[in-house]
DNA sequence: GTAAATTAGTTGACTTCGCAACTTTATGGC
DNA sequence: GCCATAAAGTTGCGAAGTCAACTAATTTAC
């Protein structure tokens, strides 16, 4: 793979991402789902019961888009969405027992292209690689908050 | 920044790319450019002249977007498109004196985000992290490739 | 040399995403 | 308590992106 030009972190971050959609997008088709609803389903099932603002937060996308998304995963049948008691504004989504019977091959999906990701790289690389990663997202975390 | 659950390559460069994108969004606005076309430019800075299926294949979008956001960029009058005189099915992309204009600001914007996710790496682990994202990047392109 | 297959680009229909305006509910100041 | 402000979510509209069907030009097979 030739990337002629700037060897910046950001171009690489657009390039691995862009293929990551298109392995995703012929993955996930197996499990009905796209691409818009993969990284709710990913946050839900870190920690299930979010709400739409937080859920918001964490992806980094328009609360508009969290809205609709949610609202396919709904019709969909993989969540459902609960007001809270306390305030009635914040909704909360909940996996259904649908989703919990694809979570297996969900995260087999994401497994095996961070394998693919990771091919030929020592155990010792790799650690030091999620670290670094995990370092720039949180720098790039603290920029935006302050921004 | 608290991301829980699973960290993998793939979730990091799915959030990295997220706040990548809203960074873009407000700064390439001084530019007059979109997230869409973004990307265009970068390719054509690096080489200009390129057909839309070389475009294509190395931004790994779909050509039907590339045949609009080039139309939109020649509509914007940062590009014109040629037919090529060997083959009159091949169009190539020429930047006009217009987007050499911005191209410092454009790649300031670039690089500014680049330095601001290796904040506090030192030298030597800000090579090593651009060496295992190219090779990363080069893992995924082979897998792709054979797909 | 010509018919069939391939390739580059375009277009239509659809999904994903952002922005801004809106509704509804909650909070703060006085 | 009451009004202004804020906060969570929804909706309209336009931009960005995919897929499949199409056109036009080129290549391949015989």
């Amino acid at each position: 793979m030739q990337l002629q030009g700037r060897k910046t972190p950001a171009r690489f971050i657009t390039l691995l991402f862009r293929m990551f959609t298109v392995y995703l997008n012929k993955e996930m088709s197996k499990l009905k789902i796209g691409t818009g609803q993969y990284i709710f389903l990913a946050e839900l099932f870190d920690s299930d019961g979010r709400s739409q603002e937080d859920l918001t937060r964490s992806t980094f996308l328009n609360k508009a888009n969290t809205a609709r998304a949610l609202k396919k995963l709904e019709d969909l049948g993989y969540i459902r969405r609960v007001s809270d008691s306390n305030d009635q504004r914040v909704k909360h989504a909940y996996l259904e027992p649908v989703a919990r019977e694809i979570e297996d091959e969900f995260w087999n999906i994401i497994l095996k292209w961070s394998e693919i990701l990771s091919r030929d790289l020592s155990k010792k690389r790799k650690e030091q690689l999620l670290t670094d990663l995990e370092k720039m997202a949180d720098n790039a975390f603290t920029y935006l908050e302050r921004y």
